[in-house]
DNA sequence: CGTTCGATTTGCT
DNA sequence: GCAAATCGAACGC
């Protein structure tokens, strides 16, 4: 039986996509399903978008539609898209109100519910590093899909993020708390047509692990907009009144 | 191993 | 009408 879930507070989220996206490797994202079954991974790969200015976000230039209505709410919100006609993916909002900005969840390493992945996730499935491997792939095997979309990470009961430390947690195989030398950073995934945002250093995956998805390569361009961090900085500081590191 | 291509629906031009 | 923050099957080497 999996204890109940215990959900980072608010302040976890209230800081920068860039902040929240090291942060995030090594939490777990639990899904409780409606029957009670819980499906849990480590998070080991993540994806920052960077709102107006940065082109491959889906909030660039403001763009503030039914689709993208939740990446402008409130730090904690989760903004569940889907793309290619059949794929959910999954993101963590952050930044303040109306600051478009999220982290974008693209791989996990299974610590719960494992063979109830392996049937959502179909004959495709044939080992465990295959589960979660990818942003889709999560979201097929924690079974998240749009009606998850704008809900609150930290009083849903559905989705949640767990940090380290539970107590009794006996079936954590993750990483528990990871310092950044063991992160990688490198260009996101699959957005070639995003022009000089193409090759910014916005995902980070931990090295040692075998679950993360894409490319390994670490070759990058500096991001386009030298200030555009400090913009968002300000934004949140002005938005939500908590941000800045968090040393646990 | 590698690359190519189709699936399938939505959101927005 | 077109492209998409993807995946997996099919094929070539």
């Amino acid at each position: 039986m999996p204890l109940k879930p215990n959900p980072a507070p608010r302040d976890f989220y209230e800081t920068d996509p860039v902040t929240l996206a090291k942060r995030l490797i090594g939490a777990r994202l639990v899904r409780t399903l409606e029957d009670g079954t819980c499906l849990a991974g480590t998070i080991v790969e993540t994806e920052a978008y960077l709102g107006v200015e940065d082109k491959a976000a889906h909030s660039v230039g403001g763009r503030r539609t039914a689709r993208t209505e939740a990446m402008f709410a409130r730090a904690g919100t989760s903004y569940v898209f889907m793309t290619y006609g059949m794929h959910h993916c999954f993101n963590v909002v952050c930044g303040g109100v109306d600051v478009p900005v999220a982290v974008l969840v693209r791989a996990l390493e299974p610590v719960e519910g494992e063979e109830e992945m392996f049937v959502r996730r179909g004959p495709a499935a044939r080992k465990a590093t295959d589960l979660c491997s990818g942003p889709a792939k999560l979201c097929q095997a924690l079974a998240i899909d749009r009606r998850l979309n704008g809900v609150d990470l930290v009083g849903d009961p559905g989705v949640c993020i767990e940090l380290g430390g539970q107590v009794g947690d006996g079936v954590l195989r993750g990483v528990g708390r990871i310092a950044e030398s063991e992160l990688a950073n490198t260009p996101r995934i699959g957005v070639d047509y995003a022009q000089e945002w193409a090759a910014a250093p916005l995902r980070w995956f931990l090295r040692k692990s075998q679950h993360v998805s894409g490319s390994r390569a670490e070759e990058t361009r500096p991001l386009p907009v030298a200030k555009v961090m400090d913009s968002i900085g300000r934004a949140v500081v002005s938005g939500a009144g908590a941000m800045g590191e968090r040393t646990p």
